[in-house]
DNA sequence: TCAATAATTCAGTAATAATTGAATTATTGA
DNA sequence: TCAATAATTCAATTATTACTGAATTATTGA
């Protein structure tokens, strides 16, 4: 991950809306079931957000890789990409203690 | 941490400038040198950004508790607090996959 | 104490981002 | 094909945020 790539990101996230809509992702997420993730209109129910605003955030989520998402018929089905918040912290950590403190090893566990 | 408290923190980092101001800091970490940090001078000067707009940064990246401050004679000294980090990831992983998939372990390394 | 250094606060300006409702596009079932 | 459902895009408004330079506060060495 690069800076602005990174400055991005954490931006999207900064959100009310964005951070609660990640979470409720990540509680959804399954490494192993192809079909886990839930639909936008799902997420807008659970969480009280009008359908153009989830859109909205949905987008900023999506384009900054914290989301991914796959049409099924007239849903689209949103999942969190949890490979992103693996790189994030791998770029905050960079260089950590110049390099003498071991943070550079994995630092969440593998899917 | 709690959801107003991420949102915050995020985007205390969600800024060009912070996030070289942190990452500069993450770099100069030491867990064990008690005098490890930079002063906001330093941080000014490597980084090239004007006094005022350093110390706006800064004061917001400790607000959100990404760095911690001492004054040391005339200049005052930053340091990175990487736990900040780990309650942060603590927190995006919160009930990931339902609490099936194990990421609620430690995540970050020890200091 | 006084000049110099280090850092922060303040005021004004410019740019960015979130929200709402209406309009539009895509997909399906009858 | 046509009505209904699902989601996205658009336009306008409001609120936040970052930056600059000047003024202020704190600390030290001569």
């Amino acid at each position: 991950m690069q800076q602005v790539e990174a400055v991005g990101a954490l931006g999207a996230l900064a959100q009310d809306t964005r951070l609660m809509v990640f979470r409720e992702l990540v509680a959804a997420h399954s490494p192993v079931d192809e079909k886990s993730g839930l639909s936008a209109g799902e997420l807008a129910q659970r969480l009280g957000i009008g359908a153009s605003a989830l859109s909205f955030h949905l987008k900023e989520l999506a384009w900054n890789q914290w989301v991914v998402s796959r049409r099924v018929g007239r849903s689209v089905i949103y999942s969190a990409n949890l490979q992103t918040m693996q790189r994030m912290v791998a770029f905050l950590l960079q260089d950590c203690c110049a390099g003498r403190c071991g943070t550079d090893q994995t630092l969440i566990s593998e899917e």
